[in-house]
DNA sequence: TAAAAAACGCAACCCATTTGCGTTTAGTTT
DNA sequence: AAACTAAACGCAAATGGGTTGCGTTTTTTA
């Protein structure tokens, strides 16, 4: 099982309530998160503005990462442990996007291709998702 | 050589003058254009809304099609002749995004791996873009 | 447990994009 | 070619996601 309060201290992020809620909620429901469904499921209200510092933060700690989004909103997912840490994301996995009802899936299993030159650029990073529909909403 | 205004006709659009510019300025230097890149090139001034008009329009018709940017902003570049029509993008490329000039490049050559299934997903478009320094910014 | 630091809520702000509407231009009809 | 209809344009106002400043509350540190 997980512990969030204590991965909060061993991330260096104040536990508040809202951040230990906020980061039970990533590990809960593994998907990825707008501030809408955020707001969504919560009981209690939350401002959007502590919301968005909670992401950054979490972010800049290691904790979630941005993932895309068909409608250009912001959202994370929590990175797969030992990946990334304070400062550093380090991600190697593609992302799946549903047409149907918009979650953004990581692939974790699916490994990038190794691509470090293209036509005389110099390439740093790469991203790969694919967009379709995903098992519930296929039927 | 390329004719704008017969392309216009040939994709159902009203070959206004400011249209015909546009999509000239598209075929002249072929790289992606957001709209205050549009704004620029043009000598003589342009409302933002037609512009954004503008592109939807082309992009609805199959002329042009988004590509990703790193601030989030719409961006647009030509589409290829024969991938995409009205109402149907079909695009097999990956795009090229500049950390240095924030470019967008496409990557017509490069073939996208072949996936049309994951976990049980339907694949139905794969999008693939790698980050860097661009030829004229690794100096 | 008191002082310092970080989070919070609220309201105002920013900025890219969209929309409503009256006017102009392009396309169509006679 | 003139008259009519539909689409495009410019302007100004509205939207909406995201950010910021600031006074108050909670957490952390000493």
């Amino acid at each position: 099982m997980y512990d969030c309060k204590s991965i909060l201290s061993k991330h260096g992020i104040s536990k508040t309530e809202f951040r230990t809620e906020l980061l039970n909620l990533f590990y809960k429901s593994k998907t990825s998160f707008s501030v809408d469904s955020i707001l969504e499921s919560f009981v209690h209200s939350v401002n959007k503005a502590t919301i968005y510092r909670a992401l950054d933060h979490f972010e800049s700690k290691g904790l979630i990462h941005k993932v895309p989004d068909r409608n250009g909103l912001k959202k994370y997912a929590l990175c797969s442990s030992n990946e990334c840490s304070i400062g550093s994301h380090n991600h190697k996995h593609g992302h799946f996007i549903c047409f149907s009802c918009n979650q953004t899936f990581c692939l974790d299993d699916m490994k990038m291709p190794e691509i470090t030159c293209i036509k005389g650029f110099y390439v740093k990073e790469i991203n790969f998702t694919a967009e379709g529909y995903c098992k519930d909403c296929i039927k």
